[in-house]
RNA sequence: GUGGGCGUAGCUCAGUUGGUUAGAGCGUCAGUUUGUGGUACUGAAGGCCGGGGGUUCGAGACCCCUCGUUCACCCCA
């Protein structure tokens, strides 16, 4: 074992994995932006009170974030996730609305690591801040389902609720607390506590023995005001309206305090994990209020990179590509003949590679090989003698020739063609 | 944070009830052809058996601690 290793919950992501991760921010940035939204960078440290606006009882915010006291005293952590980022960008900058970004990049949560579950994660999303209108409930949702099947992904689940406006939500949770008190002794210790902090999500449990508790609870959709019935049958039939199966689920609470209305997961169809949970978002009319701006509907989700890509493995789509060169210069004459040509290649727009350390042709071919390349160019004393090289197709069966030093780049070209 | 499994070459793993110099396959490097890859054959390099302590004449095997990893809970993407 090395002295240094990454810390628990980190990782290297190495090549060739790393051009999948590549290719899957690639392909959501042209799935996004086909739609309208712009790119967002938020930074990745805020001032910790961004984030205690997500929810004060959530592990998220009690015991799960990496923050620390900067040099100027100031109380700031790294980014758990990055809706609240950009709700605090939003009021910070009041651009038009509505207001449609999306965003990629790493967030971090100091938790036990697990299979698809690091301390240090990528997500990708989007926002849509300034709209109340289900139909953008039912765009976004779209796009993230769009998202999926062009990964090649076809076994995604849509799992949709709704948690009503925020005095239903309340009602709804005082009714569930009296119940829950009442059933308190036939509830897990571990629902009892989490009881204690949030009665909501005593119905996440996933202990056997509180299922039958839960099914007798209360059911949200007991508590909808008509506007909030209505808002949720609209975004139901704007999916029906495009095809997109869905399944309601009424135990979908999700984790982050600040949602209203409209909320989804999506599942990974084949994971038998318990992260099976590939993607989830919903409404948050409250956030920005809450972080000092106006009165401002908002919705979103966000996508984790492991768990999908976890998903596209079981299915066995979006694999990670060998990177490859179209040009190997095989050099026996000390390497400063690669080094010109492959410079040359290069400039060319013709992506070539070379051995280094002077080694055996056998060996410079066994490299060229490897690397992918279509075509060898052969360089020894005999060549340099007579001014020329040797092109030898790797990829078919065709004869390998000798050509003059001035017709290079040409017959390279015709050669690749 | 709580509980269970697992840590042996770069990778995937063997290693018999504790007993001499710890093995294989793949990969790497080199050779079989002193100018030519993919196949085959030969050889080489590469391990404080995760780390520390203990039991024992003797530990990769047993015990304790620790670190890492994995699975479940929790939480969530």
């Amino acid at each position: 074992m090395p002295e240094f290793q990454t810390s628990p919950g980190m990782r290297d992501i190495l090549p060739p994995e790393s051009t999948r991760w590549r290719r899957f921010v690639a392909t959501f940035a042209e799935t996004v932006t086909a739609a309208g939204y712009g790119q967002i960078i938020p930074p990745l440290l805020e001032d910790i009170g961004v984030f205690h606006r997500v929810g004060e009882a959530t592990d998220i915010v009690t015991k799960e974030m990496y923050d620390f006291i900067d040099k100027g005293q100031r109380h700031v952590a790294l980014r758990p996730e990055q809706t609240a980022s950009v709700c605090r960008a939003f009021v910070q900058h009041r651009p038009a609305t509505p207001w449609k970004v999306w965003y990629s990049g790493p967030n971090f949560r100091y938790e036990r690591p697990q299979r698809g579950r690091y301390r240090q994660f990528d997500q990708v999303g989007i926002e849509v801040l300034g709209a109340n209108d289900p139909y953008l409930d039912v765009e976004v949702i779209a796009l993230g389902w769009n998202f999926f099947k062009r990964l090649g992904l076809r076994q995604v689940h849509l799992h949709l609720n709704s948690l009503g406006e925020p005095e239903n939500r309340q009602r709804f949770v005082t009714a569930l607390q009296a119940y829950f008190t009442d059933n308190i002794e036939r509830l897990s210790d571990a629902s009892k506590t989490t009881l204690a902090k949030n009665a909501l999500r005593v119905l996440d449990s996933k202990r056997p023995e509180d299922g039958e508790v839960i099914a007798g609870a209360p059911k949200i959709s007991e508590f909808y005001s008509d506007a909030a019935r209505l808002h949720f049958e609209t975004v139901q039939s704007g999916l029906q309206a495009l095809d997109i199966p869905f399944v309601v689920n009424e135990k979908l609470v999700r984790g982050l305090d600040y949602y209203r209305h409209t909320t989804f997961e999506f599942v990974g169809g084949t994971l038998d994990s318990a992260q099976n949970a590939i993607g989830g978002g919903g409404r948050y009319d409250g956030l920005v209020e809450d972080l000092g701006g106006p009165a401002t509907g908002g919705i979103g989700f966000a996508l984790g990179l492991d768990r999908t890509l976890l998903a596209c493995d079981d299915e066995s789509v979006f694999a990670a590509t060998q990177t490859s060169v179209d040009v190997f210069v095989v050099d026996t004459t000390g390497g400063l003949e690669a080094l010109v040509i492959t410079q040359q290649l290069r400039e060319a727009g013709i992506s070539s590679d070379r051995s280094f350390e002077n080694r055996s042709m056998k060996s410079q071919m066994k490299a060229a090989d490897k690397s992918g390349a279509k075509i060898a160019i052969i360089i020894g004393s005999d060549e340099v003698e007579a001014q020329s090289f040797v092109l030898r197709p790797l990829r078919s069966e065709d004869q390998q020739s000798t050509i003059p030093r001035n017709e290079l780049m040409t017959s390279i070209m015709k050669a690749l063609s």
